[in-house]
This record gives C-alpha cells, structure tokens and sequence, in this order.
DNA sequence: TTTATACATAGGAATGTATCTATATAATAT
DNA sequence: ATATTATATAGATACATTCCTATGTATAAA
C-alpha cells in the first residue's frame, strides 16, 4: 500500500513532535530521556511517538528495558520532495 | 513576525485542502468553480480556502462579485526547503 | 519470586476542527 | 430601489486530538 502523505503531514503538524523529531536529529534517545525535555506526562510523549512511529518518521528498537528512537531522515526527504513536486513544475526547483 | 511553518502543515494536512491546491495548480478558480469538485457546500469550502490563505498557500483577488484563488507555490518551496533543512543533513540533499 | 523500572495502552475530560444551515455583505442586473 | 448572485461569517453539532490518571506488560534487580 502507498504510503500516506496526509498522515505524514498530520504527525508533523504538531510542535511536541516536531520537537522530539529535533531531540532525535543527530542521536538516538530513549523515552524517559526525551521526556526530561517536556513538561507532558510520560504517557502523553509515548502517544506522540506511536504518532511518529506510524507515519515511519521515526523507528525504534527494544535494548533491555528502554525503547531507543531514532528520526528517519530518508522519510522527512521524500515527503517534502514528493509534496513540493506535487505541486510545483520541476524546472522552478533549480 | 516569523512565517508559522506549523501552520502551514496544519493547512495542508487536511486531504480536501490539498485537492483544493491541486485544483489551483495550472490556474486560478473561483470559489465557485472550485465549489464544483466537491461535495461539501460552499461555505465548507470558503472555510478551507481561509485557512490555506492564512497560511500564505493561497492568495486571492476579487474581481467583480468572483473571488478567484491562486496558488503561491513559492511558499510550498519555501516550507518544505525549511523543514528538510531542520533535520536532514545539507550534503544529503543532493 | 517478589519488587522496581521503563514503557505502552485504556479511558475520560477539555479543546480543536470540519461540516452543516442560516444569514450577512457586496456586486450586479432588472 | 429591488432582486439576484457570489462569497463570507455565525452558530450549532459531530468528530478528532491532546492531555491527563490509572493500569497493564516486559525486563531486570534484589
């Protein structure tokens, strides 16, 4: 099935996550770690990364008791480029 | 006072706003016409055609009792330019 | 094997958003 | 002036989203 493009949108659409989506740009982090960056209640941060999760924004992987998360990028570039291409001819993209 | 990228994907992420944005791709439409390619009533569509134009997605003119849209497809580069670079690496992006 | 820790899920309250109908406003035609 | 047409705004309702507290589940430690 083709990937949602509104569900990617949606996820970003919101500044908590896009925040953790910064918290995440350069390394992986687990969820008690990016919940010191809030003042939301774990469970509200949990929410916002099954968010991200499932518009595959972000992945993450079980070591021991902590869920580490890490931000693909490759997703973030090809819905920014798919969405500009939808609407803006070719050429005018240098 | 700094553009609201949020805004802007809170605009877009709403899958009858982007068929409104893709209607006004190649040309400009009036309310009416764009009203055409839709169930919802008119003012439903008014509503979408506010909130693209307070994002700065769209402008619009008003010539005689029509008010016709356009798309700034600027803006759409701008954001989506703006946001990769947020978190993607520049080297990456080719 | 009980206890503590890390995280996810369930359910509910508050708030935001999309859509409708009804109505206001502005331009044009009669 | 009055009626008609195009669009916007107001208000109501339904639905979606965000955040909370309470609780479940999995892993590790005692």
């Amino acid at each position: 099935m083709a990937y949602d493009l509104n569900k990617f949108f949606k996820a970003i659409s919101d500044p908590n996550r896009v925040k953790i989506m910064e918290l995440l740009k350069d390394k992986e982090l687990n969820v008690s770690e990016i919940c010191q960056h809030f003042d939301m209640q774990q469970p509200s941060v949990s929410h916002h990364l099954s968010v991200l999760k499932n518009a595959d924004i972000v992945s993450s992987a079980k070591r021991g008791k902590e869920v580490y998360y890490r931000l693909d990028s490759i997703c973030i570039t090809n819905c920014c480029n798919g969405f500009q291409e939808q609407f803006v001819e070719i050429e005018k993209l240098k």
